[in-house]
This record gives C-alpha cells, structure tokens and sequence, in this order.
DNA sequence: TTATCGTGGATAGATTTTATCTGCAATAGG
DNA sequence: CCTATTGCAGATAAAATCTATCCACGATAA
C-alpha cells in the first residue's frame, strides 16, 4: 500500500493557495519552485485539482491557480481522491470463485467478508481524512510552524500571487 | 493508493487454514489451487505470512503450512502488514525544505502538519483493520456464506489437509 | 502583436508488481 | 539409504504503474 508522491505535492500546493489573497492567482511554475519539484510534472497534479474542482485556473499571463472555494469546505480526502482516484485501495478479485469445483453464480451472490471487512477500514480511513479541512493545515502551520518557515511562506506567495480582475462569472 | 493483489489471496489463504484442523497442514500448492492462484507466485505471500509469524510451514512430503497461532488472536492488520510491508502508505518527503530559500534544520524541527494528518487518517485504518479477526472472518462465513460454497470448501479442506506427528518443539 | 500561462498528448526512463523457473535443504516413507 | 514431495531463496523477466520531460495549442493581459 503506497499512496503517490502528488499526494503530499497537492496538499502543499493546496495549502500554499489558501494563503493567497482574494481572487489572485498563482503560477504552477512558483509552486513547483516553492517546494523544488519539477514543474511539468507538478502540473499534472495540478490539473487533477482543477478537473476535481478543487483549484480554479485562469490562462493567460498574469494567470495561475487558486482555490475554487474556501480552504474550510476543501478537505484531505477530496485531495487524495482527486490525486490517486476514487477507487478502493482493496480490490476484490473474487478468488473465491476461481476454485477447482465450479459452483453456479447464484452461491455467490452474498458479498465477500473480506471484501467487506476491507472496505468497512478504508472508509474509516476516508472519514478521517474528510474530517481535517485544508483550513485546519494552514491553522496548525501558522500557529505551531517555526516562525522563519512561516515568513519564508509568506514572502514567497506575497511575491508571486498575481490579482485578477473582479471577473463575475468565476466570482464566488 | 493500491494494495496488491497478494493480500486479497494472503486472507483467503488464511482463512483456509484456520479451517484445518489440529496441526495438520495444507500444501501451497493445494492453496493456490484452491483459489485458481499461480502457485509459485502465492508461495511469495505464504513466505511473507511464515516470516511474519503468522504461518508456520513444514517441509518435507505431508508437509505444508497451518496458522501459527489461533485465529482468534490473528487480525487482518498482521495480515496486511505482513504481505504489504509495515511502512505507512503516505512518506513525507519533507519537500517544504525544497524551497528556494533554504533555512536551518532547526526550523523543521516540529513535523510536519500535513503528514501527521495523513498518518492519523493511516492509524485509523490500522486500526479498523485490527479490530476484524480472522475469526470473524470464518465465523462470518460460515453464518452467512451459501451453503454449497462452505460444503465445497470443507470437502477440499478435507482433502488436501494432512496430520502431523506430534512435535514438541512447535506444539502449541 | 507578443510574451506568459494552463492544457493535452506523446514519449520515455525508473520503479514496482506480478509471475515463472531453477537449484537447494528438509523429511516422510519405503 | 533412496526417492519423492515439500518449502525456501535467488535469478529472471514480462507487465503495469509512477515519475518526468517535452512540445504544440489555445487563452489572454499588456
């Protein structure tokens, strides 16, 4: 069991545009920079944001991403299923059907316990994911992270973000 | 996020042997032929379960493998862990250092929120996991499985187990 | 018009998973 | 002792997935 290294990438990511003000937008290139990641890379995961209606993004220069709404209604499991998909980490492959004695369909027509045991922990495991909201990270980060990488955070996106204009369409 | 295949089978396969009874073994061959499995390849995951002290094997002809202890003290959490590996799925890979500004170590001394989020949602899961016994798992079967299923199962069981002298050395 | 930005597709290298085979050690039974 | 069966370790390889890069394209602010 292996989550993918986007995972971490998009909370960052995600985490760093809830720091940007109003309706700005911020280049994937500065994120990929502000965590030293390979930017064409990056954008992928960016783009699985966007496609989950996670992130907002706005072409053009003076473009970038933002979130699409606020960092208190975007929690970890939308970002981890919107990364590494929503399928199941446990796939049943119905192996108890594949024995030598050839039964009728309708034998099986119960679910597997054990399919049903590991969905039964992985939905425990989404739960807790969906109760920490990206609002909660940003908060724990400002009140317990080291004040230098605080303010290092804060220059950074200060100096990338871009405003847009009031565009009422995309407005919130 | 994915787990392999190779658990789906490790239960099964567990789940089979809780059915065994006293000391007597069941080959890997006669496991994997169980499941339509390829026999080499289960061999690999009935490996893991025997290293992890979950199996115990016996070698030489009626040779095979039995639990290693009752299956009422064997969870799906040692299962899982035994087959997958005990590092947590989500590794941070301390990216927020990769910035373009690089601060002392003493800056990153508190961990990082994001991933203490993760391993919670993680520990969750473990836990779920720990909670269902193998047990259960036969219980649940044996209550609510199709009979012709559980009749097929107990026949090859049947079959395919082979008693074991007493050995004093590994009685339980 | 130009430069900047996101999007999508093609591509390729690295890593992991899945699977097979072989030789070896252990051992029950003759 | 001999043989057949079984588990074990290692080499090997095919397949799938993950990671990473590049380029052509459309959008758009200046």
């Amino acid at each position: 069991m292996k989550l993918g290294e986007g995972v971490e990438a998009a909370i960052h990511c995600a985490a760093t545009l809830a720091s940007v003000e109003g309706n700005s937008t911020m280049p994937g290139a500065a994120l990929a920079e502000s965590f030293g990641l390979s930017p064409s890379y990056l954008l992928k995961h960016l783009n699985m944001l966007t496609a989950a209606r996670i992130l907002e993004s706005v072409p053009g220069p003076a473009g970038g991403y933002r979130l699409a709404r606020a960092a208190e209604r975007i929690t970890l499991l939308d970002i981890v299923l919107a990364v590494e998909g929503r399928e199941p980490a446990f796939r049943c492959g119905e192996i108890r059907r594949n024995g030598p004695v050839k039964l009728d369909a309708s034998a099986y027509v119960k679910p597997c316990g054990i399919n049903a045991a590991m969905l039964k922990a992985e939905a425990a495991y989404r739960a807790a994911l969906a109760e920490t909201k990206l609002s909660d990270i940003v908060a724990t980060y400002a009140a317990e992270g080291d004040p230098r990488s605080l303010a290092a955070s804060c220059a950074f996106v200060e100096r990338h973000q871009r405003p847009q204009k009031p565009n009422p369409t995309t407005k919130v």
